[in-house]
DNA sequence: CTGAAAGCGCTAACAA
DNA sequence: TTGTTAGCGCTTTCAG
């Protein structure tokens, strides 16, 4: 016959929703601008895909929000995906006692877990890898945010110019959004002297650093090596084939919510985290032998 | 002092849990896919931030998935992207009595609403536009999916060929993904005769279909008028910037989520719809004079 | 105006 | 085995 449960009340006796909530820290301004973003597109369907499989669902939650504004879904955790530096929702979660679920930035903190990416081992191999290519004086583009993963760039980008002896030549990015990349890209390779290698970790369809190289008249790779952060597909299809540098989205949603939901089965206040490697995958913009 | 009410006590007390589930009936090999295409990711986007506003949250589904899977979930309502043609969640969702929110395809039926494109008048509009630059053989590049948008765009384009006396030129593309694409525009282009303009239907990043004219020595739009469907801002910053159809996923989120709401306030079973139109961005890849 | 009680729909424990 | 009951935490109603 066509009896259902009631869900809900499933949910009251056995005491818990089986409800992951999940935000994204970055783009406090545009508070769904995330998805546009194939790292966190990815990121976003492999989290729900593995919560599924553990037997939560997500909850899709607003970028820039408090727990407040959304206090009445009966969250079992949050998974706040690259929180800015100090950020709010972090604290008001844990004050909350709410499980937080984020970067390594929430590493120690009683009631939160992490998994990360080895910043500081990922830039390192990309930048060995564009002097290996014959790059002496690579640039860096970067968003100007205060996200972990992008702090520790720079910092990492800083150590590795001092090792080698280069100067450090950084662009910021001030907002998200192809048009600006392109143009932080140009302004990085017009600077005099001209850089030969370029790492570009704001996101941009790499497509378009191709088109904006060759609109200066540089050949990659052999003017500039180029290897782009990025999880766009379209790489390896742009002309020359684009070298990404892969954050796995996946793996880190996977091991991720392994983690989260041993720590919420075992009731685990002890502060839990993994840290990944990246995937450095090297196509034609960036090898180039002399 | 640090209470805090229990939501899902609340829930059961309000005998409603305010929440809606969404799926996206397309990608169903690979359940989470659809997020990489920046039409679902805008929508998806769109339509968590409407349904907030309007007091819900959204909880992410598989595509793919049937009603059973996640039967222990509270839902008010689910949303079905794009469905396939007779998709069998949609059956089952009715079948449970879970009021559905989908696309013209369901209309009609009792306890679901839907919204949608006019598909016929934006495939006549864009290939109109095609014309009035020049194109007389303009031949369509359409993915091999049961969709509503893309079987009506199908016929749109054959009334339209009809209509003009111009032979069909038909170009399926067998899988999503840009390589599938790429090699699909290749083919249309290359055929004999030469068509002289190009609706890409299937999505892929503009820039790489620019890419693939110059790669056979054709000038974009002096030698092929092209028109993407898209909602990838690439398009704008590619070489030509290229025309875009837009399917204005952020304001099908967002009527369709007043209409699902007012739909599930007055516990309305009275089917009811909606019919956007589709807004052509004219851009330099399809403005050509003779 | 303050406080007690019923009941939302389920499941687990217990009684017959 | 089968049937009854208590209680999950809240809100609303009703009594004091």
């Amino acid at each position: 016959m066509g009896y259902r449960p009631n869900a809900t009340a499933r949910q009251l006796r056995a005491g818990r929703a089986r409800l992951i909530g999940y935000v994204v820290g970055e783009f406090a301004g545009e508070p769904w601008a995330y998805l546009d973003s194939p790292y966190f597109a990815r990121l976003t369907g492999a989290t729900s895909a593995a919560a599924l499989r553990h037997g939560y669902a997500l909850v899709m939650l607003p970028a820039g929000t408090l727990q407040r504004e959304w206090a009445d879904l009966p969250l079992e955790a949050v998974i706040v995906a690259d929180p800015v530096q100090d950020d709010p929702l972090v604290e008001d979660l844990l004050a909350a006692r709410i499980p937080v679920f984020s970067d390594a930035s929430v590493a120690g903190r009683t009631g939160a877990h992490w998994v990360d990416i080895d910043t500081d081992a990922a830039v390192r191999e990309s930048l060995d890898h564009l002097r290996a290519g014959g790059a002496r004086r690579p640039a860096l583009v970067l968003p100007d945010s205060t996200t972990r993963f992008h702090r520790e760039t720079l910092a990492a980008y800083r150590a590795w110019c001092a090792r080698h002896g280069t100067p450090e030549r950084v662009t910021l990015v001030p907002t998200p959004g192809n048009g600006p990349v392109v143009r932080a890209v140009e302004q990085a390779l017009t600077a005099d002297p001209r850089p030969d290698g370029l790492f570009v970790v704001a996101e941009a369809s790499p497509p378009l650093v191709m088109d904006a190289a060759r609109r200066l008249g540089l050949a990659v790779p052999a003017d500039v090596r180029v290897i782009c952060v990025s999880e766009d597909e379209s790489a390896a299809h742009a002309d020359p084939p684009v070298s990404t540098l892969s954050l796995r989205p996946a793996d880190v949603a996977e091991e991720g919510m392994s983690l989260l939901v041993s720590a919420l089965e075992a009731d685990g206040d002890t502060p839990q985290g993994v840290l990944l490697t990246a995937r450095l995958r090297a196509r034609k913009s960036s090898m180039h032998r002399n």
